[in-house]
DNA sequence: TTTATTTAGTTCATTAGCTTTACTAACCAT
DNA sequence: ATGGTTAGTAAAGCTAATGAACTAAATAAA
């Protein structure tokens, strides 16, 4: 039935994992600093999200004492971050309360957003969510072709240059959403669409405009301002339909860049296994193939009215296949949609949604919700500002 | 060429995601005793990859000042977890330096890996990852039938206890890997093989041995037992081929528990579009028909020794297409494969990365390592008892 | 009208923890 | 011996959070 031995120690010790060594470089220590840092960040971070509040309110909300907030609050104060409000109208006995707000109408975020392939877009946008100004850049030469390389990060300097200045507020930052795999530097290793390769575009925007600047993938931060501005649940995917097929996936709140800083990348990925299992890779098989909006354009076109159904049911299928594996792994409990309304709102999301019930087991798909973003043209705008909002603040 | 507006502002603030404001329940204040923790861990942490150090090494290894870390470690010392082992041998000038290290032979882990479906497993481990004691528990009842439900869970309290008592040393704590979907308390929502279903196995546990009990997913721990003890980067997933087939995921070096804790939910996935890609859910084609053990073992049986490397392609295959998706999605930078070397080892893993090869673009697997688990039987074991190390020590 | 109660926010002394500076201990080399 | 070097400790100081006591300003009750 049960079976006991007992060794002498000394057999088989265990190895550490010897990359682990050198990770605890990183590994920093903690000094009184990051206490206060942490409870700096963490009553920003309940003004952000909790409106305007008062000093008792917030040692109630954070668990931190009066004493300690009171402080808190006047450093912010004297920074310009935060703002009193004046007097709350008492509502029962006791002195009332004087109320303090993040002072989201007194600093702005330039916002770039280099997604489109023939359009720049910008935005100053303050910390409430208002955009003050908004200026686009044609990506097109005199011929009418796109703009790449050294002349398209031009095009983005000047853009970034013209916003800032436009602005009447002070400016936090800059956040810029761009297409392509971005390291943890800033810098673009590679996008194609853009023809920038190994391009420092953070410290080159540092320098240039000086604004403390985040760069990101577009895919990332569409679903971080879903996350931070949409009604998520912290463990989601956002399916960018655009000119590709990207993704950018939370889980537990947290982005994930990926080994190198290429998460996402669903579009390249071969769907389905039409020509047999193991046929080599085959442009004509990937999602792109499906669900980009040039191809599902064409194909819409090609179809005519009548094989409109059609059309984008097979997307959605396509999208359902690919998507499954993800779901089972990674047990997602939303997936976000993003791209043309017209194209991916209805049979596209229902058709992806039936295939995922159909391709998964029940307890991966049965609270999963499908469903395309509510958060707009400013997707990327507003992405990009919510990286500043974190990067800046540490709120989100 | 550019286009430049200024709005007034006011238009269209954002909302907030309104779960972000409950999240904020959660996130606590740091005192300056966090701060303590924080760098007491960072010492344990710092011995424990890197051995026997002397405080001075300690003090320049975590940037802390001598006078801190003399402190800590005296403190560690008192409490039996760290221990003086006398002066290095001088090299140089200067007074000799006194060595001191985890007390790895001090303390031990109990371990038990609930994954067989036969036999319940057990180990007594100390922080060298040496085995003091071993035992085992045959799940099967008189009639040759494996127990489940109550008398399964008996039969684990009991292993625990024989393990508790047969350690000669203080044990730190229990770790349990088993099947089924564990939520964050270590209650075992639900595991079909073990007829279990919202089982706090956890406190049951910890009420019946009086150990610090950890409970988490089979996969999950053997994850983090390869990420631990194992040459893996940070971003990997270790698929398990056992009876069913299931994954640990580790991303940033975070493992991943999935929205509703059942993450890792890759063997009940279709694979492929063999029947058209509308086809209904079909058991016949999810990735444990090819590649769990039992169907695996019954494919080779049938196909005799010259189908062999036929059967075996085509499962490797199926993992290949099944793990295409998700390594587009998550760019991990590693597969580990867990399961009997003789299926798992050569073409199986072999015909997988052919596959993920052909059907991902090689941005995503051309620095992708596929290969199987250096950990041996152990592995479930070693991991939960690394899960009790990041629980007791934040060691891991 | 006066008094008690309640809530907001501040003042002050205390505690916890890390750091700097200064020191002793112990070793090597000249 | 003496100077130089490294390990480790002691004492004082700085930062930050805390608890107790206090003031300020309102309502409710007597």
């Amino acid at each position: 039935m049960k079976h006991v031995t007992t060794r002498s120690a000394g057999d088989t010790a265990w190895a550490i994992n010897p990359r682990r060594a050198r990770d605890l470089r990183v590994a920093a220590k903690a000094t009184p600093g990051d206490t206060k840092q942490h409870n700096r960040t963490l009553v920003l971070q309940t003004l952000y999200v909790s409106g305007p509040l008062s000093r008792a309110d917030i040692a109630r909300a954070t668990q931190l004492t009066k004493v300690t907030v009171s402080g808190l609050v006047a450093e912010l104060i004297s920074e310009g971050l935060v703002e009193e409000l004046g007097q709350r109208e008492s509502q029962g006995p006791g002195k009332p309360a004087t109320l303090v707000d993040l002072a989201r109408s007194a600093h702005a975020i330039v916002a770039l957003d280099l997604s489109d392939d023939k359009l720049l877009r910008g935005a100053v946008i303050d910390l409430a969510g208002r955009t003050h100004a908004r200026a686009e850049a044609a990506r097109l030469d005199a011929q009418g072709i796109a703009v790449t390389g050294d002349a398209a990060c031009e095009l983005v300097i000047e853009l970034a240059l013209t916003l800032r200045d436009a602005s009447e507020l002070p400016v936090l930052g800059l956040g810029v959403g761009t297409p392509g795999v971005v390291d943890a530097d800033g810098v673009v290793r590679v996008a194609p669409n853009l023809g920038w390769e190994a391009l420092p575009l953070r410290q080159i925007l540092t320098e240039r405009t000086g604004l403390a600047t985040t760069i990101e993938n577009d895919a990332n931060v569409a679903a971080l301002a879903e996350y931070s501005f949409g009604d998520t649940s912290e463990d989601f995917a956002l399916v960018r339909i655009g000119f590709g097929v990207g993704a950018g996936i939370i889980l537990g709140g947290r982005s994930i860049p990926g080994s190198q800083f290429a998460s996402g990348e669903i579009g390249q990925v071969m769907v389905g296994t039409d020509l047999g299992i193991d046929a080599p890779y085959n442009r004509e098989q990937v999602l792109e193939h499906w669900l980009s909006v040039p191809t599902l354009t064409r194909a819409l076109e090609a179809a005519g009215p009548a094989g409109r159904e059609q059309v984008l049911r097979e997307a959605g299928n396509r999208l359902g296949v690919a998507l499954a594996p993800v779901i089972g792994m990674l047990n997602l409990a939303e997936i976000v949609l993003s791209g043309p309304p017209e194209l991916v709102d209805g049979t596209l999301a229902d058709a992806a949604y039936e295939i995922l019930t159909r391709r998964t087991m029940p307890n991966s798909h049965d609270t999963l919700v499908i469903r395309t973003t509510g958060q707009g043209e400013d997707l990327i705008l507003r992405g990009a500002a919510a990286v500043v909002l974190r990067e800046r603040l540490g709120v989100s």
